[in-house]
Parts: C-alpha cells; structure tokens; sequence
RNA sequence: GUCCCUAUCGUCUAGUCUGGCCCAGGACACCGCCCUUUCACGGCGGCGACGGGGGUUCAAAUCCCCCUGGGGACGCCA
C-alpha cells in the first residue's frame, strides 16, 4: 500500500485487572506493521471507566508488554509529542467536541435515567425487535434542555443519528462492511459522570493523535459504524480499519477467563519464555512462510502481511504453546537457562519472600525443592488428596471453590492481608468450619496437606496460578461427583 | 430476536484474490518403527480436512447463490 503520511497504530487496553492475552495479541500485530513501516506504536490508556480502571493494572501491564519485548514509541510512561497518553487525563478535550457537536445539533442532551432504559430495552427484546434507545430525549426544546440543565439534573450526551441510512467502511482484511444505521444506536458520548465512552473518546484521540491505521479486535467491527459516523460529524478523514480475529477456547467461545488462563502473568509464571509466546501468537491468523512456524520478532517484521490474516476464531491451543517453548528452551543454550532459571524461577526477590516460610520447615536443603515444589508446579493432582472433607460432597466443596474464584477475579492487590480477608470472607458468608474451608482450599493451591500457612502460601503461588488452580480443582470435583472413586 | 463477521485434517495453517501444477502441502497432537539399558530429544512412516446443496465452466478447495455450523455485537464496559 502506498502511504504518504507515516504510519501510526496504537494499542488502547483499558486497565481493568490482569494484562490479558488478547491484550499482547493486538499488541503484537500492531508492534509488527508499525516496525515494518517504520512507523509508531503509541500505547494509550482507555480509563475512561472510573469505576473499573485502576492504576496498579496499568503498571503492570506495563511491565508484562516489556517483559514480551514489546515495546512502544510513546505512550504515558515515555511520553511523546500527543499526549497526554491516558484518556482521564483528556476529559476536557473530549468535552469540548463534545460540545462542538451538540452545538452544530449533531448530538443531544438525554435525561433518562439507566432504568428506563433498560425497561426499553427489556421491552423492545420482549417483543421481539432489537433493542436500543427510543429517541425519548432527541426532540426537546432548547428551553427545555437549559432549564433541566440549569436544575442539575444527571445527564448524557448522545450522537444524533439521522436514519434511514448505511454507513460503508473498508475493512483492510475483509473488504467494504456495510451496516444499517437501524442497527445504530444514539450513542452515548458522554456519560453522566462527564467522561466519555470508548467511542467518543477513541476517535477524538486517534484523531488527534494522527493514528493511520486501526488494528483492534473483531469484536469491534459492529460498533465501527458509530466510529465513521463520528468521523464523519467532525469532517475528519478515517483511518484505516483492520479487525484481528478473535482468539478462543477450546469450545470456539471468545477467549475467556472461565475456561482458559487469560492472564499473561499465568504463562510468564508457567514458564512461557517471551520469544514462545509471540511466535505462538503470531501463528494465531497468520502464516509467514509455507514450510516453517519458527520465527524471530525480526523475521516475523519482515515478512508479515496485514491485510492477509485468516479470518477464522483461532483456538488457544496450549499444548502447541508448549512445543514452541520447548523448540526456544533448546535454543536458549547454557548461558541464557541458567540466566532464566536464577531469574525468573529463584530470583533474589522471590526467595527473600519465601524465606521465612521455609526457614522453620526445612532442616537441610535438601529438602528444599520438595517442600517448595508446589510454587513451581502448573496443573496438580488432587488424586488421594483429602480435597472432600468428611461429611461434605464434592458440589459443596466445588461451590466453595467457585466463591473463592469470584473474589479473586474481583482483587485488585494479591498481599498477605487481602488474602486472609478473602479467606475469612468466604468461610462466613458460607458458614463453613475452618476445616472444611481451609483444607480444601489448602490442597486445591498448594496440591498438599502440609503447606504454609494458606494465606502466605497462595500469595506466593500467585494470582493467576491460584485462579488457575482453583478452576482446575472445580473440573476435578465435578467429575469427582459423576464418577466418585 | 436483529444485524455483522466467518467456514480446508482434532488443533494452527498453506493453497482461494489471479479456476487447471491440489484425488489438497506443512506443523502440533495421536499411532507405529528406528536410535536408545530408562525417559526425553532426534529420524522415518502412518492416521487425518476442502460443512451440505445448487449453479457458472472443458475444468472449482478456489467464482456465484442458498442452507447449515461457528463466532461477535446490540451497555452511561472497553
């Protein structure tokens, strides 16, 4: 393709949780194109949600990004000459066009309340029609609009979206998409509490920030339209759009968190290395040579192809993950093992932190890697475990497990504290004997009945491991149920 | 329910645009054999797919249509 201005992609995770695979996935394929055209990946936060963006998840997504060598051109932590990089900080910018639209009677002042709405909604579902905002506030008078206004009512900024109508866009991997404006909503642009949804925000900043092409999920493709119409509202020229396929589990569902690992800390703590991990991903809807899958990041810039992606939902396939690592751990040589080993698995840090755990429990070092082995383990056998208590079943104990696995999705800190909170939470809400909590739980994790104390014992093994463990010991107990033995 | 996207081995894919070189190629997994006092690695071989139906054409995995399957979206979440 022939591009006269440079090219400038982006990646625009929200900070709300673990970095997710999907995450580096759409990193990867824009770090690739804007490496080959010698181009700029800018990193941006979409923290637009202040109910759900924290900042301890943006760190880390920082550092995991780096960790896979994925690194950006600006971005909050780098800076660069569009910032600020994180859309909180650009409210006022939003606001403004925002207004512009509202002035130019492209947008409008909506008053209804999220139950209503959703009555609407409900309504419109029940009867079959695909539900949406019903215009209610599209037509008040300026009066009307001023003195509610001037009352102080709660309010939002919706797009004026004038049907009948279609809006065409090209897909630089599907061709030209054409959606009904039926099928449009009235977005919202800005929402009660003055920040502005993805929508608004995302085109203002791509804009703004002189973005060439956007490369994002497929999920993305339905809400496009609403993207060119915005484009359209403020005369600006559109990017272009490329919409990566959707990576999934095993049952050809979007990827998700209840039925695969998802979270990036999950296979760094597994003992993914960094080049696996890309070259794994990078297989996912693409194909670089036709007799050859090993690739390094500088073969793989050389030879990519954006617009030929295939289209099909790729399934995460851990196992072909693995031999990938396998091919690298072979490849790494001496030097770089021992390097990974001392790092990663008994780094400085790591140990210091273990070591008043172990300190008391080992009488040579021998010992060590036995009694330590739980912190390094992946999947475990809960076989000849006593993971039921007496006089409970397995649906009980799995229910338990389940309740647990919700508070850890919800933590947003992984420390001693928080743990032991979460532990006792659960245990009451349940009304459950120490017991009949603790030891469940304690072999669920540490896959034994003789661990640390519980909560210093699961920080250790971590978050992702944990909620990977957990999950596991719940298919465990399901099957358990059907088939005791 | 409505709309949109999508469809080659169990999985990841090549081939599809520019029909014939494809009774479909590679990789993972699986199975067998070889190497090996075990395991692993490695080598060799095997199993295994164009979702179905119409059409266009001398010729279709490749182009067109319908059906079916899968997925996504329909939020003051991104």
């Amino acid at each position: 393709m022939s591009e006269l201005q440079p090219v400038r992609v982006r990646i625009a995770p929200s900070p709300t949780g673990d970095p997710h695979v999907g995450t580096a996935y759409t990193t990867l394929f824009n770090f690739l194109f804007a490496r080959q055209q010698q181009g700029k990946l800018i990193l941006r936060i979409e923290d637009t949600d202040q109910k759900r963006a924290r900042r301890d998840s943006e760190e880390m997504l920082f550092s995991t990004l780096k960790w896979l060598g994925l690194h950006w051109d600006e971005g909050p932590d780098v800076g660069g000459d569009y910032g600020p990089y994180r859309q909180s900080e650009r409210k006022e910018i939003h606001q403004q066009y925002a207004q512009q639209l509202v002035q130019q009677d492209k947008a409008f002042y909506c008053f209804c309340s999220a139950e209503r709405l959703q009555q609407v909604r409900d309504a419109q579902r029940a009867a079959g029609e695909s539900p949406g905002y019903d215009g209610h506030c599209r037509h008040l008078t300026q009066d009307e609009v001023k003195s509610r206004l001037a009352a102080g009512e709660s309010h939002v900024v919706r797009l004026k979206v004038t049907r009948p109508g279609q809006v065409t866009f090209e897909d630089g991997i599907r061709g030209p998409i054409t959606i009904d404006l039926k099928q449009v909503d009235d977005q919202v642009l800005i929402k009660s509490d003055g920040f502005p949804t993805y929508h608004l925000a995302n085109v203002i900043d791509d804009h703004l920030m002189k973005i060439s092409h956007v490369i994002r999920a497929e999920e993305w493709i339905s809400s496009t339209p609403k993207h060119v119409l915005l484009y359209q509202a403020f005369g600006w020229p559109l990017p272009k759009f490329y919409h990566l396929p959707l990576l999934r589990n095993k049952d050809q569902s979007k990827i998700s968190k209840r039925k695969n690992p998802v979270s990036l800390n999950y296979y760094r703590r597994k003992g993914i290395l960094p080049p696996a991990m890309l070259n794994f991903l990078a297989l996912m809807g693409s194909s670089f040579a036709e007799d050859q899958e090993i690739f390094s990041v500088e073969e793989m810039t050389a030879r990519f192809k954006l617009n030929k992606i295939s289209l099909g939902g790729p399934i995460f396939d851990m196992v072909k993950l693995k031999h990938l690592n396998q091919h690298y751990i072979k490849a790494m040589g001496p030097r770089c093992f021992a390097a990974h080993v001392r790092e990663e698995m008994y780094s400085q840090d790591f140990l210091e932190q273990i070591y008043p755990l172990f300190c008391e429990r080992i009488t040579a070092f021998e010992e060590f890697v036995d009694k330590t082995s739980f912190l390094y383990n992946g999947e475990l056998d809960y076989r000849d475990l006593p993971i039921v208590p007496k006089k409970r079943t397995p649906l009980e104990t799995k229910a338990a497990f389940e309740k647990l696995l919700e508070k850890v999705d919800q933590a947003d800190v992984w420390d001693v504290e928080f743990v032991e909170q979460m532990l006792s939470g659960v245990q009451q809400e349940l009304e459950l004997k120490p017991r009949d909590f603790l030891m469940p739980v304690r072999i669920a994790v540490t896959g034994r009945k003789d661990s640390p104390p519980l909560p210093q014992s699961i920080v250790c093994v971590g978050k992702a491991m944990t909620r990977f463990r957990l999950a596991k010991a719940c298919e465990f107990l399901a099957q358990l149920e059907v088939n005791p033995s």
